[in-house]
DNA sequence: CGGTGACAACTTGTGTACAACCTGCGTACC
DNA sequence: GGTACGCAGGTTGTACACAAGTTGTCACCG
């Protein structure tokens, strides 16, 4: 709708778009709607699909479409115990710079989180979360560290989003707020190892309370099996579902 | 020159041509000279540039042309920290599943380096090592650390490479070779952990011994400072440098 | 009724033309 | 002589047209 954006803040609407599942796992994305969407032509759109792709969030099929990845807990297993030890890097890589703003717009987020009205929207509180780890990401100090974990981050993010509303969201806001806190006190006290010790113990206790709403519940977000294509190196492009939602 | 490339094996080969330095940091690409080269048109090129520049191998600038990133010693040196930490979780992460097949592309590799001429050729042993290093990649078990890992190699690789004319290229080539044959050992074992401390060890080394050169030698890539642009998140288009080679 | 093949409608990949932008050089002016 | 301006050449970004590919439908035939 909004005219004016290029390819990178394409990029950066779609990504967000897919982790709040606006666009959720599995669906098409035609090159020309969004195109007409964002009130470009295809090439834009194609830049920001393409990194998209990369950032391992689609699949670009030709003659099919681009499927937004569909979320394969096998995979994202993998991804989650590579996560964990992301986590430790930041205590062990990161010397603290955080500029006085930063923490301002970290503030920001702690009081969007614990100003939520009270019947909890799923996606309201996703969407603070969000922003708020994306801010928190750039305190890291080490760049490569930074890249990567945010690549990861927006690969899982879509699991706990997913699963929100079927989780306590009272209790889910409470956990947010307070890891937020904590979190802003470390960074004050220019203290990344309890920064990185404070985000695993919420990293793993958020782990848990999703693995017992599973186990409980039988998750709805289908564990489809990529098969193990072992022969091409660097190549994501095994996966191929359809379950196209419009 | 040869004809019949796509977007994916042009990519690949422009990866290898920078490793190598046959592109070397801060040259200039023109999309048309490649277009030429390659036999096909702009499109396919500026695809393969897009997923460079998203490896941080170019970067592309409106009106100028697409540079290869220069040497950046003050970055590369937090990519050196960020893959000395990466080594180790090879260990923790990695439940090992090397094919036979795979197995014995290293042990090509292998041959490939005892087996150079006596008057050693940087650009070759530099080759023969690069490909031992993609092929060992297939062997992480754990997808999101094996696309890091190769991502973040292939970023510190034309540190060595560049700095290889100027080393003992016997001792070099002497090192190679037992890294490797130590690595075929630990993978015939199964044995993951092993992998990692070897790879450690002669990571740590191989820093040694270029440390040792630099400070010697005044090293010739120029550490330039990139600004520290910390406003914009995830963007690496920060730093402007000219020194064209062509 | 079941199967099959052709076709229409959609998708993404590529080629081409043009617009926006930057650099360097020549020239006019002070 | 020095400086500022302007234009020519080259670069990447975008828009558009066409080629290649896939899927679903529907008529047709056994």
């Amino acid at each position: 709708m909004p005219d004016g954006h290029d390819a990178d803040s394409i990029f950066c609407d779609l990504r967000e778009r897919i982790s709040l599942l606006d666009h959720p796992p599995g669906s098409l994305l035609s090159e020309n709607r969004l195109a007409a969407h964002y009130g470009v032509t295809r090439t834009p759109i194609r830049r920001a699909l393409q990194r998209l792709e990369y950032e391992g969030l689609v699949t670009v099929a030709r003659g099919i479409g681009t499927v937004v990845t569909p979320i394969d807990m096998v995979y994202l297993t993998q991804v989650y115990a590579f996560r964990l030890k992301l986590i430790d890097l930041i205590g062990e890589l990161s010397s603290s710079h955080v500029a006085p703003a930063d923490l301002a717009l970290l503030e920001e987020q702690r009081r969007a989180v614990r100003s939520l009205p009270v019947p909890i929207s799923s996606r309201r509180l996703a969407e603070a979360y969000l922003r708020f780890h994306e801010e928190l990401t750039r305190a890291v100090g080490n760049r490569p560290l930074r890249e990567v974990s945010d690549r990861y981050f927006h690969q899982t993010s879509r699991v706990w989003v997913q699963l929100l509303p079927e989780l306590d969201r009272d209790e889910e806001r409470a956990s947010a707020a307070a890891e937020i806190d904590e979190v802003l006190a470390a960074l004050r006290d220019r203290d990344m190892i309890r920064v990185a010790q404070v985000r695993r113990r919420y990293f793993e206790r958020c782990l848990r309370r999703m693995n017992d709403r599973i186990v409980g519940a039988d998750l709805e977000f289908a564990a489809t099996r990529s098969e193990g294509g072992d022969d091409a190196p660097h190549d994501r492009r095994s996966t191929r579902q359809r379950e196209r939602t419009k």
